[in-house]
RNA sequence: GGAGGGAUAGCGAAGUGGUCAAACGCGGCAGACUGUAAAUCUGUUCCUUCGGGUUCCAUGGUUCAAAUCCAUGUCCCUCCA
């Protein structure tokens, strides 16, 4: 199977500029870069998709360079409901050092910030030398613009397409970077830098997106309670993305192998063959977490992710003991008891709930346990009775949700 | 610069003086069923010491009573110049 359609049958090419670029991909020897902006602190799962990308174009024979938009950040990329409120310098500029050094950690390939070549353009110039290449009707006519124009959209992001282009036009006359990969979203900004190249050097580049990785109902891939599951294991642990991916829809898990790990078809295809003869297995399932929990944070924190879901999903944890539990959920939020404490109280006190009027109607619910027994007493007090060993007590809120409770 | 329209819970959207803690839909959370899945069904979704308390962009005002009326301000949209 070639590059292409490898990566075609992995559901990673959604759109292309040219089918030139076929032959070019199988070939090898380009220079390409992949994008983000340093909206915060560290990538997430929805960011792992495209970067990956670049790991198996460089398999392919390809060269490499994460870009990460120290300039294009602290202008803002449209989105397509609102404008973007603007960042604050300072935090840009740590969220770049952050990013740079998780690219490099997880990717070893150059990563190189455009603020460096982007900062020293003054106005004047930007309009002479760039601005002209740029009819308004043509950024008119771009989707993510046209859809911006109900609700209005500043000059500010207005211009960010151009900025974008500035940056392929500048690794291509640098670096003979001649191809750029992002996701769909990116369609818009990528073709400007496209048509930007054509325009001012009369050469070709090439780009090719690949489609939003969504759940079944087409939500964004990677968020788990609202919140984005990071690639920062401070910020979120192996075993929340262990749960995330477990916990992956039927129908999505194979596409989430295809997208997410390096496993070669013919292991794919037998991973979807056990899914459909045994679903309960879960057998794909586990294989995505932990492919991309080793991928991510190597085998020890795989190995740590599998043994806490096991023990409190699958064995009886109160048979363990307080230290054992200690050492094997390192990783579930922890708060600290007080003795002789009212339920209700201790719930709100951990942020486990939000209020007493909900920590009472999931006590009455029978979404409470303690230590996997179910509590439905409104006046339960807790007390080191109830505790392991007289260290620790275990809550579990709904189906999946644990928190470790501490005597101090 | 001128004319008009708008701002309601996470989102969309009703309500236009008391019957409004605010319909409805989506989303969220939980229960049942299951496989830590999906679908389905059920409950719930401002806070509370369960007496009540604080909400409908902001600040003042009218009224026994305001999300609803008035004034000023802020932001947004449409059209004209």
């Amino acid at each position: 199977m070639t590059l292409f359609e490898d990566l075609k049958w992995r559901g990673l090419i959604k759109d292309i500029t040219s089918p030139e670029l076929e032959e070019k991909l199988n070939k090898g020897g380009m220079t390409f870069y992949i994008g983000t902006d340093p909206t915060a602190d560290s990538m997430h799962l929805g960011h792992l998709s495209s970067f990956l990308i670049s790991k198996r174009l460089k398999e392919g024979g390809h060269n490499p360079i994460l870009l990460i938009g120290g300039a294009t950040g602290r202008i803002g990329d449209p989105r397509p409901t609102s404008e973007r409120e603007m960042k604050p310098v300072e935090e840009i500029e740590h969220n770049i050092e952050c990013l740079t050094k998780q690219a490099k950690d997880l990717f070893g390939f150059e990563v190189v910030n455009n603020y460096d070549w982007s900062k020293e353009i003054n106005f004047i110039d930007f309009l002479r030398d760039y601005g002209k290449y740029f009819n308004v009707n043509y950024m008119l006519d771009k989707d993510i613009i046209r859809r911006r124009l109900e609700t209005g959209i500043t000059y500010t992001e207005f211009s960010y397409m151009i900025m974008q282009a500035l940056d392929f036009l500048h690794l291509f006359e640098t670096k003979n970077c001649t191809l750029q990969v992002a996701g769909s979203d990116q369609w818009g900004n990528i073709t400007a830098g496209v048509d930007l190249i054509k325009k001012k050097l009369g050469r070709d580049a090439y780009a090719f997106t690949m489609p939003l990785v969504t759940d079944k109902y087409g939500n964004k891939f990677g968020k788990s309670e609202g919140n984005a599951l990071w690639l920062d294991k401070e910020k979120t642990s192996p075993y929340e993305i262990y749960q995330y991916l477990i916990n992956s829809d039927d129908e999505m898990v194979i596409d989430y192998l295809k997208i997410f790990t390096f496993l070669p078809r013919e292991e794919i295809e037998r991973l979807e063959a056990s899914n459909k003869a045994h679903p309960e297995l879960r057998e794909a399932h586990k294989a995505l977490a932990r492919e991309v929990i080793t991928f991510l944070h190597g085998e020890e924190e795989y190995k740590h992710a599998l043994e806490m879901s096991e023990s409190l999903f699958s064995e009886d944890i109160t048979k363990l003991s307080a230290n054992d539990i200690i050492a094997s959920l390192k990783d579930i939020p922890t708060f600290e008891i007080t003795e002789d404490t009212l339920l209700v109280d201790l719930l709100v006190d951990s942020t486990i709930c939000s209020s007493k009027r909900e920590a009472r109607e999931m006590i009455t619910s029978g979404a409470i346990s303690i230590n996997n027994k179910k509590e439905n007493n409104l006046e339960k007090i807790i007390t080191k009775n109830d505790s392991i060993d007289n260290q620790i007590v275990i809550i579990k809120k709904g189906k999946k949700k644990y928190y470790l409770g501490f005597y101090k």
